[in-house]
DNA sequence: GTGGTCTAGACCACC
DNA sequence: GTGGTCTAGACCACA
């Protein structure tokens, strides 16, 4: 049996410290976990966790002092936002449309469709 | 590292034949592989296979021959597309809703979401 | 003896490809090696060219088509330009100044230590 | 990969050596380490120090004492400063300006880059 | 301690 | 074949 439709663990990471973020469970400009800390928490090799963390900081979610870890960054949860809403934009979206026409509905359905979900027509 | 966001295996070799049906690769009233056939291809236990076939035979998508093995039903493609109707109406709408309004979108949003991707005003 | 001030290989590699590029050795849109040509030119770890290439995708100096191979992207030489331009601005124009000013000259100095070099005034 | 871009072993021992001078951890007519001592320091041939050796005395910033060991000269602090000058004027400036220009800045350019280094217009 | 880089070697999906 | 990801383990600079 195959498992393979997975995210890449360093991106389900990524996944976790946003919704940390957009929660509010992490303050801006608090210091998060080490890289060999995740690492252990997650039961998972620094590198990756490496990956996590410099896929963040190109996003401007993180930032990093030398030798000291990394923060959140001041606009973290708005950058954060950001992400998510293209992330959304590009993949989920479409993916809805195309489950949604695949099943025979148009997209003009879709307003009606929310308001009555036990509508099955046909 | 976790993987638990997983569909039941089970359900899993579901979609997949749900999709053989609605990909027209597999004909009504044709044989599908044995439950021990199956069990060897995903490398699961053949009761996984199994749990499967039950689920399909109620979902009148699959009927059994004592002894010869099983069928597509006759109505298999209308019956696949009415469960994954409601599977599509039941879960993934909803969850593209709440995904949608947690990013600050409206619902009357919708329809600009989908004609121009790169809206990305609130 | 010390070896250490030296530009991660990774970051030398992408080095070499700018140059290739401003050059214009290396056309917009053409294929360029694969990780693991690269790797085996340079006697490197195929790791170490993949985080060139992630590094030049990033800076959209290149782009990648799954399975195929990584190609120059159409605005390849502009960005290459403009990531040179923002390094130079960053980092060796504020060390020059460094330098400048530590060998005893002022900012004002630099026009006429450009005109005659062998102006050493004590 | 190669790390060719190096400058001469000898003429890096001598770089560290003009720095302890200019930084005044190293005071004029002052006994400074033994060939043996540096090389041993240093990990390389004492024929190596030796060359940098010769070359600073040449440079008058060092003298020797037969039998004793080598000394900082009288006017150490200033030698090295017209090294280090002569040094930057030849090449550091140079290589600054062909840089500079073959990104596009011009020389009236450098006033402005100094001062607002986020211009990148042209 | 921290992160940053590199290697060697592995397995995977896509083409 | 291609790239993408992950692991294990190493060494380094910086603080």
């Amino acid at each position: 049996m195959e498992y393979n439709d997975q995210r890449a663990i360093y991106l389900q990471i990524a996944d976790m410290i946003c919704e940390k973020v957009l929660t509010d469970s992490w303050e801006a400009n608090k210091r998060i976990p080490s890289v060999r800390e995740l690492a252990s928490d997650f039961q998972v090799n620094p590198n990756t966790v490496m990956r996590t963390y410099n896929f963040l900081q190109q996003e401007e979610i993180i930032y990093n002092k030398r030798g000291i870890g990394y923060f959140l960054s001041e606009e973290a949860k708005q950058k954060t936002l950001d992400l998510k809403k293209q992330e959304f934009l590009d993949k989920e979206v479409p993916q809805f449309i195309n489950k949604l026409t695949m099943l025979g509905y148009k997209i003009s359905d879709i307003q009606s469709l929310i308001k009555s979900k036990n509508n099955e027509d046909k």
